[in-house]
DNA sequence: GTATTATCTAAGTCT
DNA sequence: TAGATAATAC
């Protein structure tokens, strides 16, 4: 049974898998099956009598731990899974923190500050300083006070380390030091904590309090680590002293594929692991060098562009698989272009190869990027998804009414209550917020606890009395937080705050978008209410289980459901781990990728170096590589020239463009349009068909499924099968201009149209309603005519 | 205290 | 371009 489980594997991973007792790190090059090791590693270390309840397994995503668990079910019976311990570095940390709250004074329903809520303390406590918010950018503030925790600076140590606050000096901010020290005390009035914290805070606990380093340790007996060339110093640590009692330390990476180094991920940690584990006779190292995801010239010119690196273990990837297509690499005019070249490539593979939308991946470096794109693959009816940008977790409305899910746990939550506390509009404006959050600073009070002393600080009788309706309010949801379940109690806060209705009222297309998505966020939390409860029915999931399991998701996490073919869009840091048969990776342009910010020294651009790494290695068949000559930046037009990693790869392995702007071949015959700068010009292709007609188009998308949860909302194109039309889509139709019949406003014509699809804005005047304003995938428009 | 308008400035990657 | 903020009027 043993030997049947690891025969599965090469022997490379098979000697990784095996290995039950002391340290060993796993080198995995890309491809090479270390997700498989480490599943495998965990069913046979269960198998072989060690109890799931000793095992740690840090992944990177939650999502990936979720799969980690299910194989590892598949394998050895989910009775033995589900008690290891699997999850990202954060959300395993809140865990023990939560358990362990009260021995750093934290209430147990600590509540975690996302980026936009640490962004906004940070800012206001500038402003309370009197600081110019100019020297002092509360991005770059924050950005400094998160590298110093990742580095375990605290607050304290940051003011008296001379070296940093010289730096400070220099660049003009000598009171940053001070900010992070009321950023930490507000921090910890409002009994929150930033992402940092959770790695911050739990290196504080194992240090200061011996017994609950041992308890884990001991807890702890089998540690495994993912992506371990990601880890910061912080993260390091806290490994090193959890597994400082057994060794049993089985740590897995790639150093060719580090990435996060401006988020404090410290290479040296992969690189030194020899130096401080190699004291253990036990003690391995494992090499995985086969790929068995991609085609020979992909690893072949994957490995030529990382070999312009200078610091790296030394591997050598290989893979017996198929020689494979060219790398091809496409010029376009514009940034438009390049999103109408991907398309219509994606459109062709789909025709020639049978390809599903889900088999291919548009890979770039930055978020903003991704526009062109939406366009380009909309226009073909290509169902996509976008994964980053503004996630559905960061929509204002779906913040607001999170913001009183916090304040009903943890009411000093500051961030949260500025946010709610007035919306809906209840007459307690800025003045008197302003007045409770400098009284809370100056009486050291909670957020909470100043509210209800308000009186204190001259707020007088009518503020005071709507100040109390407030109060009570937030009450009224507290007494119900152990008895109703997140669902219940989340939809009664939704009322009762007044938040449906004024969503409600607002009949506006922005608006109808904003209430549709509360009663999605709503609806995932029925299920997540409604699985729980079924599987442990004594207990009920409250809402700040719920709370927990937000706060901490990532968008890489978020794509179960049923409506799952689509193409991914992403950035290349999100990609991470992820494979696909066909890959674009666009925008490959000096100053873009390589980020022009990281032209100042060898290490950024190395990192930019292993990033297309990550890029190229994503594709399992073929690889599409593009540019663009001009390109809108911050609304300018910009030139643009080709990225110096086109050139790095050996040229063997590439399909470079044609130097005339004009193709030899019409292999491509679409991109003759770009070439000749005639937009939509493919769309007269034969593939045409009638069916257009009822190929679904902006204007009549379905509304979302009432049962999917959150999870699933994205900006997500108008599913539909893929029939390039010749008369275009009736999204096409609707132009500035256009006369159009609505059901019940009647004949119109189009004054304006803005906003982005799937969010396009038309004004619209009807001579018997007046002027409105419809979002086009909500109102039913027919063109006239 | 609130609503509307005018002006500014920001876009690098993420838990 | 767009979202955030400041200024203005009510």
């Amino acid at each position: 049974m043993v030997h049947d489980l690891l025969s599965q594997l090469n022997d490379a991973q098979r000697a990784a898998a095996a290995q039950i007792n002391g340290p060993m790190m796993v080198i995995a090059g890309a491809g090479s099956g270390k997700t498989r090791v480490l599943t495998f590693r965990i069913a046979h270390l269960i198998q072989n009598g060690v109890d799931p309840f000793n095992i740690l397994s840090l992944t990177f995503t939650n999502k990936a731990a979720k799969e980690m668990k299910h194989r590892i079910g598949d394998l050895i019976g989910e009775t033995h899974s589900k008690d290891i311990w699997m999850g990202t570095f954060h959300s395993i940390f809140a865990r023990i923190l939560r358990i362990e709250s009260e021995h750093i004074n934290y209430p147990r329903n600590f509540t975690i500050y996302d980026t936009a809520d640490a962004k906004n303390l940070v800012k206001d406590i500038i402003k309370e300083f009197n600081l110019d918010d100019k020297t002092y950018k509360p991005g770059i503030v924050y950005n400094r006070i998160s590298s110093a925790k990742n580095n375990l600076i605290s607050s304290q140590d940051y003011i008296n380390n001379s070296d940093l606050m010289a730096e400070d000096r220099m660049s003009g901010k000598p009171r940053l030091g001070e900010i992070f020290a009321q950023y930490d005390l507000r921090l910890f009035k409002a009994g929150a904590m930033d992402f940092d914290d959770l790695l911050f805070k739990t290196n504080v606990l194992l240090r200061d309090f011996p017994s609950i380093l041992l308890k884990y340790q001991e807890k702890f007996q089998y540690i495994l680590v993912d992506e371990y060339q990601d880890t910061n110093f912080a993260q390091y640590l806290i490994v090193k002293q959890l597994a400082a009692r057994h060794a049993n330390i089985c740590v897995v990476g790639d150093d060719a594929q580090s990435i996060y180094a401006f988020r404090g991920a410290n290479i040296q940690n992969i690189l030194n692991f020899q130096k401080e584990y190699g004291i253990y006779d036990e003690f391995s190292i494992y090499k995985l060098e086969q790929n068995y995801r991609s085609t020979k010239t992909i690893v072949n010119a994957a490995n030529s562009i990382i070999s312009n690196n200078k610091e790296q273990i030394k591997k050598d990837v290989w893979t017996s698989n198929d020689e494979g297509d060219k790398i091809k690499v496409h010029k376009a005019a514009t940034d438009n272009d390049e999103g109408q070249f991907v398309a219509n490539q994606i459109f062709y593979l789909r025709q020639q190869n049978g390809a599903a939308p889900s088999d291919f991946a548009i890979l770039y470096r930055t978020n903003a990027q991704s526009r062109s794109f939406e366009e380009a693959l909309r226009k073909l009816n290509i169902p996509y998804r976008i994964y980053g940008g503004l996630s559905f977790y960061q929509r204002k409305e779906i913040k607001d009414l999170i913001s009183y899910f916090r304040l009903a746990c943890n009411p000093n939550d500051e961030e949260a209550m500025k946010r709610v506390i007035n919306y809906p509009k209840r007459g307690i404006g800025d003045t008197t917020v302003q007045k409770i959050v400098v009284g809370a600073t100056e009486k050291n009070l909670g957020i909470w606890d100043m509210l209800e002393r308000s009186p204190e600080l001259g707020i007088n009788g009518a503020t005071w009395n709507k100040i109390q309706e407030f109060i009570t309010l937030i009450k009224s949801f507290r007494v119900a937080l152990d008895v109703r379940n997140a669902y219940d109690l989340g939809h009664q806060i939704a009322s009762e705050s007044g938040l449906l209705k004024e969503l409600y009222s607002d009949r506006t297309p922005e608006g109808v978008a904003r209430y549709e998505n509360i009663q999605e966020l709503l609806n995932g939390m029925k299920e997540f209410s409604d699985r729980l409860d079924d599987a442990n029915p004594l207990q009920i999931h409250t809402l700040s289980d719920f709370l927990i399991d937000v706060a901490l998701l990532t968008d890489a996490d978020q794509d179960k459901g049923e409506d799952n073919d689509r193409v991914s869009l992403m950035t290349i840091h999100a990609s991470k781990g992820l494979e696909f048969p066909y890959v674009n990776i666009v925008g490959l342009e000096e100053n873009l990728f390589p980020s022009q910010l990281s032209l100042n020294s060898r290490e950024e651009m190395e990192e930019e170096r292993r990033l297309f790494y990550v890029a190229l290695t994503r594709a399992e068949k073929k690889a599409t590589l593009s540019y663009a000559l001009t390109r809108y930046r911050w609304g300018q037009i910009s030139h643009c020239e080709p990225s110096r990693f086109i050139e790095e790869i050996d040229e063997r392995f590439l399909e470079m463009p044609e130097e005339t702007q004009r193709p030899s071949s019409t292999r491509f015959d679409q991109e003759r349009s770009h070439f000749f700068g005639v937009n939509n010009r493919f769309s007269q292709k034969p593939t045409t068909s009638p069916a257009a007609a009822s190929a679904p188009s902006a204007r009549n998308e379905p509304p979302p499924s009432p049962i999917a949860p959150p999870r699933n909302f994205k900006k997500v194109s108008t599913s539909a099968p893929a029939i390039p039309s010749g008369e275009y889509s009736s999204a096409e139709e609707i132009i500035v201009g256009a006369e159009v019949m609505h059901d019940k406003f009647g004949k119109g014509k189009v004054i304006a149209l803005d906003g982005q699809a799937p969010d396009v804005k038309a004004t619209i005047f009807f001579p018997k309603e007046g002027q409105k304003q419809l979002l086009l995938r909500f109102a039913k428009l027919k063109v006239m005519g």
